[in-house]
DNA sequence: ATTAATTTTTAGACTACTCTAAAAATAGTT
DNA sequence: AACTATTTTTAGAGTAGTCTAAAAATTAAT
């Protein structure tokens, strides 16, 4: 199908669609994947000859309808893998990633088919991220930051925004896990910290926490 | 560490060193790895560059200590991928290799240590084929083919020498499994085909089938 | 509207791995 | 021993992916 490079440029792109949605650049993609930008444009010109994505010279990539759908089926098996390795193999939510990074390139249908029922079909990876569906959709939550909450607000830890082991292993150490309920108590106007009310107990995190933190409202 | 490719050559050549312990020709390798000889050559130089095999022109290779330890991991790594498919994921143990040969290459000392713990430190591969410790070491069977014992004798089936999915599905068909118990009625002498009793029926096998069936006697 | 800074692409080179075709070495045969 | 067949290696080339350095295009600043 695709090749292994090829995967983690789709995927890269996907992700980084979110944040520019009218195309994505160059340096942003070559950043991402920690390349040079030369190398980038070799890259786009093979993914673009192959109809994987849309490419105008100097104007960014946009993922096509096909790039789309291979970008999302490797996000489900990174995911699903993330899964197992936790619930399954024992793992920390920060030891994933670069397991998963791996595992997701494994080619087989019947291997993902099977990995999701044995996982019982799970609808979130350790992270919160949602896990797309085998025909590609998403579940949809309604998460918000919590830096975007104001005082006197609560809610539930869902997801992380960062998901690199020091920021997870920061929200093990202060027992800040997905599915706890987080209420602000009080927001430091100056540097935007807060105050919040987890477990029964303050606890005071800075801005770079909550502007990390997805929280449900609802 | 190690490149795919390079993965792939180290354990072709253990295995190969089977048949030919004086060393392993150009030949036999590039048939094994479905390549040409000339590339064989070729790798053959990079893995003796990297003091992976012995190597002198003409000569053939054999592996290193490090070249051997290297390999044996990948098939440690190949045969608990194979129990995880067939005990937990469901596969058929014809369905499982294609997979395995991907999954081999997976890069995680931890992975492997906990999937071979979430296993139960399974002792052998869905085929019978013995998988090495953590520290390489195999367990000794005293297997025997089938076609080497004599009318009146019987053991366990305890491996298969194919492991093709066509051998296999034959013996799936025939309800020769791993475990059963197979004594030998009559042996035709003019092309050694046997009778044998299985489960209570009587059953005809050719000389392809009974060279590929390893048993336990003791 | 020029000029300057930044971004992106091209040109050329390198590694890993593969191939075909030809040369060299080894093994087999008379 | 000389010839033949087979095996193995070399020579040269191609693809995927990467890099550096330089050119070209775009964007920002005067
Ligand atoms: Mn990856
Ligand atoms: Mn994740
Ligand atoms: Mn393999
Ligand atoms: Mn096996």
């Amino acid at each position: 199908m695709f090749s292994l490079s090829e995967e983690n440029y789709l995927k890269a792109i996907f992700h980084l669609e979110r944040s520019f949605p009218t195309g994505v650049s160059t340096n942003a993609l070559a950043e991402e994947m920690s390349t040079k930008a030369s190398s980038v444009t070799d890259m786009i010109k093979r993914l673009s000859e192959k109809k994987l994505v849309a490419y105008k010279k100097y104007q960014g990539v946009k993922l096509s309808k096909i790039g789309r759908e291979a970008a999302v089926d490797i996000i489900r098996k990174h995911r699903l893998w993330e899964v197992f390795l936790v619930d399954k193999l024992g793992f920390a939510w920060d030891e994933v990633h670069e397991v998963a990074e791996q595992l997701e390139h494994i080619k087989s249908d019947k291997l993902i088919k099977e990995l999701d029922r044995f996982l019982d079909f799970p609808k979130r990876d350790p992270h919160g991220d949602p896990i797309p569906d085998s025909k590609g959709n998403f579940a949809i939550s309604n998460k918000v930051l919590l830096a975007e909450l104001k005082k006197g607000e609560s809610g539930i830890c869902i997801g992380v925004k960062d998901s690199t082991p020091e920021f997870l292993q920061y929200l093990d150490k202060n027992n800040i896990a997905l599915g706890k309920e987080i209420s602000i108590l009080e927001i430091e106007s100056f540097d935007q910290s807060m105050l919040i009310n987890l477990n029964g107990k303050e606890l005071k995190i800075s801005n770079v926490i909550s502007s990390n933190l997805y929280i449900k409202t609802s």
